[in-house]
DNA sequence: AATTCTCGTGCAAACGTTTGCAGCAAATAT
DNA sequence: ATATTTGCTGCAAACGTTTGCACGAGAATT
């Protein structure tokens, strides 16, 4: 007896159907929408035929119920709110779409309870793989999933020595970059504003700026480093700060464009001029720093490269598990806006 | 013979463990977790503590293979780059996550293709249910999905006459309030920047500015008009051209807070404060117009709680086929930052 | 000419649920 | 005391796939 009543006119076309259409099996049908096994060349081609002539769609929840795929990876961020994710998630869309993946998103809000909570239900057999942007909780998890064989990648998450396969930026390197850019531009003092230290990623952009200085013989000023959190209010805050020294920093590196474009609107509150009187040099480059006046001046993360890379890399492993564990840094690259240039005083 | 070697301890618990865990068959353990049938208290209580004490997780392709729920809802969107779909996404998400849903997400990069197929893919099998935020391409698969009683909610979405169920925001009055404010602090010639106009709450947005400026017996000047299309750089854009008219104007409302963001900037380059030489409204609200100094005045429309509404009459909808479509339009509210002031001259 | 191999195909089991139906015991009505 | 209802439970079919196994026919080997 059918368990539900199929709404009548949900013309619902099954590998049964196709195998009657075009002659042969159901099994057959399957092999063919597989490429699994031999099957003749005429039937194959018979069956393709009745597949695109009865709008032949697979039913997912059937097939990775009897052991195949689900097609469906997880995904999990923190929030969508800054352009960051949104661009991350290009790169993984784009790259899913092309295999015939699907995309379930998971936001934890920043909340570690829900991080374990959408891993453990994803991976029992709602998705075939996952992808995690930043993850806060991961030690939590990721020994369980490891063990499980259950494929993952990590993005933009540098830190505790990790095993699995991950993709992220030269962070150390980009900042290095920027802050040297900086110094050959003249500047001498350089107000620097942090991620947030918990990331690894915030911890190799500071570690950058300070390895430029000492490359340069500068003096690190703790005074001229102030804490943020990649928020734009933090952008803000610290650059006020950095203002109200007496000798004041002819140059602020923001650890995010975010943060950046709170001290763009500090730097003006306070009747400065940008650049003449700031630079101002960001990191990331979303979109927004090209759509702001002067254009950013910021260190690029390939961010849709990366949600590419991870995707690809994730793919590869669904369909090969023995594939060992990758771990990719993409470079950064520095872009040059027009909030940058030699300091006044020079 | 399984169709799959199951990963060794990837501990799959069934309702069968529980069953024999608990001393009942499977099928009364199914009656217990979906709450029908009559289930005597003492068996259900055994039922209850054996899924807690296996840690028992439900295999979601299996239950809706059979008939039962899927316990996904796909959501649609044009991309994520903008606060304005993440706000959004918050209120679907928290509201999902209540009533224990997955979210599965589809972006169609404004690819009008893109949606009709995803939205077929959908509906036949993986999703509940459908959340629509700006569909370009409605017409194409709204009549199918209320032919088969697909359960989908729209958002944002005035326009075409719609029989389906929708929640919007009052745009017609939100822009006329917003107007009425900047005349009643003296302005009198206000520059406007309209949305993509193929969109129906730029209409809205549009006709209600034009509905203020009659009201107070103000004509209503095209030049002062300009199209955009809520992407920042057009709101720059726009900003440039009523700034260069003879007699500009003094004040600006762009029909969204990007294209307002893009309107200050282009107002501070241009050597103007705001708001002492122009006065700067928004639309929308996003977490970003908070962040901005001065804070933005603009009209709030209740994202999240559009998105959280849309949800809620959505999962109502599948838990009842029957309901009538609901159309909800939640009120608008004008934001006062520090971006607007009375006019100078006056 | 008899044997083995290969290729193509179909059958049927399995995946983990939901749910109609039947059965049985206890409670109620006659 | 018998008949009927009611409450609870188990059996088994169905959902739409994937895939191991078996079988038959022709090709290749001896």
């Amino acid at each position: 007896m059918r368990a539900k009543q199929r709404d009548k006119d949900s013309d619902r076309i099954t590998i049964i159907d196709i195998g009657k259409e075009a002659g042969v099996s159901y099994a057959t049908v399957s092999r063919v929408i597989n490429n699994k096994g031999n099957v003749n060349t005429d039937a194959r081609e018979r069956v393709l035929r009745a597949m695109t002539q009865l709008g032949y769609v697979a039913n997912v929840q059937a097939r990775s119920l009897a052991g195949g795929r689900s097609y469906v990876v997880g995904l999990l961020v923190q929030d969508l709110g800054t352009g960051y994710i949104g661009e991350i998630i290009r790169g993984i869309d784009d790259e899913l779409a092309k295999a015939q993946y699907n995309l379930m998103l998971f936001t934890t809000h920043r909340r570690k309870v829900k991080e374990s909570l959408f891993v453990t239900n994803l991976t029992k057999g709602s998705a075939d793989g996952l992808l995690l942007v930043l993850p806060r909780n991961a030690e939590a998890y990721l020994e369980s999933l490891r063990r499980r064989g259950f494929p993952y990648v990590l993005i933009d998450h540098q830190g505790i020595d990790e095993l699995g396969p991950s993709v992220g930026a030269s962070n150390w390197q980009g900042a290095f970059d920027a802050t040297s850019y900086l110094i050959k531009l003249g500047h001498r003092r350089i107000g620097f504003i942090t991620g947030t230290l918990e990331l690894g990623c915030s911890q190799k952009r500071l570690e950058g700026y300070k390895a430029a200085l000492r490359a340069n013989d500068l003096a690190i000023d703790p005074t001229l480093i102030q804490e943020g959190d990649f928020y734009q209010p933090s952008g803000y805050k610290g650059a006020i700060e950095l203002l109200k020294i007496s000798q004041r920093p002819t140059a602020i590196f923001a650890s995010n464009d975010s943060m950046a474009f709170g001290v763009m609107e500090a730097v003006r509150e306070q009747g400065l001029s940008i650049p003449n009187d700031v630079s101002i040099i960001g990191f990331d480059d979303v979109p927004q720093a090209a759509n702001v006046h002067p254009r950013l001046t910021t260190v690029r993360q390939p961010l849709e490269q990366m949600g590419r890379v991870a995707t690809t890399m994730l793919l590869e492993t669904i369909n090969n598990p023995e594939r060992p564990p990758e771990k990719l840094e993409l470079a950064t690259e520095l872009i040059i806006g027009g909030t940058c240039q030699a300091p006044r005083s020079v």
